[in-house]
DNA sequence: GTACGTGCAAAGTTTTTGCAAGAAA
DNA sequence: TTTCTTGCAAAAACTTTGCACGTAC
């Protein structure tokens, strides 16, 4: 249930301190299954009665994404959100609804081999990708939404 | 050589002015094959002896990425890069070197191609998408360098 | 002449940093 | 006891906004 020890024992082959702010703010991301913004956990700590200051928050952020137990997401808000990693395969793509803004995850085996393959054709050596994809979501076209085009009328024609 | 027409032509579309600004930063914008940041641009408009308010190019920025005309990424920098797509087909890959710092264009069809299937079997209508894959280019890789994995021990093994 | 753009400076966001006081090892 | 953390507030970095003045049409 709990996956905090891990993160105790990251801190301990680092030889940094465990304190009770790091456990929490870690005990906050892991329990949530969504993608969440530093404001979301502050909020969170306040509901559980800690009072963490932000610089807290964004330093530990730091120090869990190093670890590897959390992923770091920029979704174009202005602001990152954090999600950890556990459960299911690390989830690094991304649907994102341009309607509604909801973000699905989705994972294929067959997409990262392909991103693989590409990325090794140009003599790169991947580490880790990140892939988003923005369009409409099932909800939304079940609604009646439709993708807009607000751009030139006649693409891009170079004419 | 020259695409700025294309703009003109999508803000008399849109009923919007066409100032001298405006051409200006366009022009800037499509005569770099690079991803420009505002202050690149900034710099740019410089030596051509043009001096505009960092709040036009914002403003025009935004206009021209409604056009279709340029597209806006976000790199995890902390500030946005811009990019026009005219050229080569739109690219929407990029291979960042986490040594180095170096962003490579890619372009695989067949990634495209399984990109939307994946999204489709979600119920998902694609639009449009971004891809970032993390790792070694080839010239660090020759340099000898190597990744380097500094979270714990025993990276996600849920016991 | 009217509507919209421009430039400046001020305000707004999110994130980072400096430093004195405090907790972990 | 020593080292690293915490929290606050100030600073930083990028972007947006308000407003008087100018320009496009």
């Amino acid at each position: 249930m709990s996956f905090v020890h891990l993160f105790r024992r990251y801190l301990r082959e680092q030889g940094l301190p465990v304190t009770q702010q790091r456990e929490a703010i870690a005990e906050v991301v892991f329990n949530s299954p969504e993608h969440l913004s530093v404001e979301d956990i502050e909020k969170k700590l306040r509901e559980r009665g800690e009072r963490i200051g932000k610089a807290t928050i964004y330093r530990t952020l730091e120090t869990l994404v190093r670890s590897g137990l959390v992923e770091e997401h920029d979704f174009g808000e202005g602001f990152k959100r954090y999600e950890h990693l556990f459960g299911q395969k690390p989830v690094r793509e991304h649907l994102i609804c341009t309607e509604c803004g909801k973000v699905v995850d989705m994972h294929s085996t067959e997409l990262h081999r392909v991103q693989d393959e590409a990325a090794r054709q140009q003599g790169f050596l991947p580490a880790r990708y990140r892939l988003q994809i923005y369009g409409l979501c099932a909800d939304c076209r079940a609604a009646g939404a439709e993708l807009r085009w607000e751009g030139l009328s006649c693409p891009i024609e170079t004419v």
